[in-house]
DNA sequence: TATTGTTATACTCTATAACTATA
DNA sequence: TATAGTTATAGAGTATAACAATA
């Protein structure tokens, strides 16, 4: 991992202040976004935790998998999807083309752009990262508990989707 | 709003490609991980188009709240109940201070540190933040739906709390 | 020695705008 | 004119390490 850096402590909702007296979180403690902030925090601080040794940044781990499920996208269209400028992709891109995990090939219809695929070593990298994933789910699921993960994913699905 | 900046467009979890397919999104569609940050995203997206007229980034509300909820806290504490490295703060209390909304006195029983306030100005703008956050929880509630919205809360909880 | 807060430095992620090469 | 991708530039947010003042 880079110098600078990830490693975040746990948000601690309930830290005692340094004099004793316990921390008051005020309106912050019911809110969802508050709360929404503090579980993605806390799910993104421990699948890094779980992910560190593979030599891969768990950023790049939805762009792996969006071409790994849509080999031949452009970067634009990644860009789409991932909902972020295109220029941002630009550098990351040419990270993963220079560890030769994925391959950039001019469309031959419309040369302006480009095709991404995987390479071999990008499908081996991704499968890796993959069953990081699967892992840190189960523990998710575990936390959230089984029964009610289904309802729990179709809210965060909803507010996605809604707040577009 | 500074000229880098925050206007993300909507995560788009089906978008269409420039070539006229869809999206595969593969197995980070199911996955709690992926759709928390999603969740997340649009959320704070969707409050800071809320707030963008009081002239405080959200990114301060939290800092604000505290502040305000902990009368007298000292920076160590704070870091520490938002998860940050003290040396963070030190701009962000400076910009606070120098916009008239935050006092810093220096402790008289341990004169390292010094005793955070809220200034009236700095109330005020509290208080329009909070009744922005209060809107926002609004629409939220509805998207969620105001009776999962306990249990929604309560699992946001849980995993902020056990992945600590 | 230990702690509070500051400074210096650096890295990630993201954006906008202007550019090029194609279309 | 419009689109795909690049480059230049900028800003927010965060971290670590070394430091001065104080405990």
């Amino acid at each position: 991992m880079a110098a600078g850096g990830r490693q975040n402590r746990k948000p601690a909702q309930n830290t005692h202040a340094a004099d004793g007296k316990s921390i008051q979180y005020g309106p912050l403690e019911h809110w969802i976004g508050f709360n929404l902030r503090m579980a993605q925090a806390a799910s993104f601080q421990a699948f890094s935790r779980r992910s560190k040794d593979i030599g891969l940044r768990p950023g790049r781990f939805a762009t792996l998998t969006l071409i790994g499920q849509n080999p031949g996208i452009s970067q634009t269209a990644l860009s789409r999807a991932n909902g972020r400028d295109k220029s941002t992709l630009t550098p990351l891109i040419a990270d993963l083309v220079r560890q030769r995990l994925v391959r950039r090939v001019r469309e031959v219809n419309d040369r302006r752009s480009y095709g991404l695929t995987l390479t071999p070593a990008g499908e081996k990298m991704l499968a890796q990262l993959t069953e990081c994933a699967r892992q840190h789910e189960e523990e998710l699921d575990g936390i959230v508990g089984r029964r009610e993960r289904a309802q729990f994913l179709a809210a965060l699905k909803k507010l996605a989707d809604a707040l577009a």
